[in-house]
DNA sequence: CACATATAGGTGTACGATGCATATAGAAGC
DNA sequence: GCTTCTATATGCATCGTACACCTATATGTG
């Protein structure tokens, strides 16, 4: 048990498909590229995301139908390609919404044993 | 884009690995198997999971060396596999609870837009 | 000119996590 | 003898995604 330590040093903590609530958000905020994206999406913890990731997400969540693109070429440098969200992709933020909520909640739960708190008292502010 | 809708009746919002903090912390609290071990982890989003799942990660773990166990015999019926935390055990979950408090950050980052302000009462889960 | 760099989008492949189906076995009840 | 509950486990297929790699446009620099 002392050489296994090693490969524990991160752990992946995000739930699966993540970068898709992310996305659909963004882009309810306003139209956005893959590029852009990239550094709007970091602040939800995609700090080191591949680019290929983000772009191969995209790609599939038109073809889902959450997403909508055209090809932005009326300025120097390479074309963009915009996305922006459909109505089906709003409706499924909110689906994803209300799972994210439920997560949430199992996590309270994790960290109220974690912390040795009792579940049912509410003068606590700020234990640290 | 209207039969694409059904295929996202559900989806899958826990953290990868999330058995893994969960099962530390229950076995943090006592000593338990793998067939109780299901009830306990239910609490925490595992309402339909799968006994396979469970006791493939059990096994995981131990070569891992974050868990130990051993078989108890002595009594009427099917035997139990047993499992404790070890210390790496131990250690790991402290740093599983760090890894999640960055991800309930995002998560709150990500609620804060999307609702337009902070859902959750900020509670600052003091992990040391 | 050649080249490096920043911007922009993308594919191929392999691995890991997990859902589902299935197998084994001891004890208890009908 | 058969079913059910308890208890542990493996095999396989799928899906997400990390990593490596590729193409192309424009700008700046020696």
């Amino acid at each position: 048990m002392m050489a296994k330590e090693e490969k524990k040093r991160e752990v992946e903590v995000r739930p699966r498909n993540w970068l898709v609530p992310v996305i659909l958000l963004s882009l309810r905020e306003w139209n956005s590229y893959g590029y852009e994206l990239m550094e709007r999406t970091a602040a939800f913890g995609f700090e080191a995301m591949n680019p290929g990731t983000l772009y191969r997400t995209l790609r599939q969540m038109e073809k889902d139908g959450v997403v909508e693109s055209e090809w932005e070429t009326s300025r120097g440098g390479p074309a963009r390609r915009v996305y922006s969200i459909t109505d089906a992709g709003e409706a499924y933020l909110d689906f994803w919404a209300e799972a994210l909520e439920q997560y949430q909640r199992n996590m309270d739960a994790f960290f109220r044993l974690y912390t040795g708190r009792p579940p049912r008292k509410d003068n606590e502010n700020g234990a640290k």
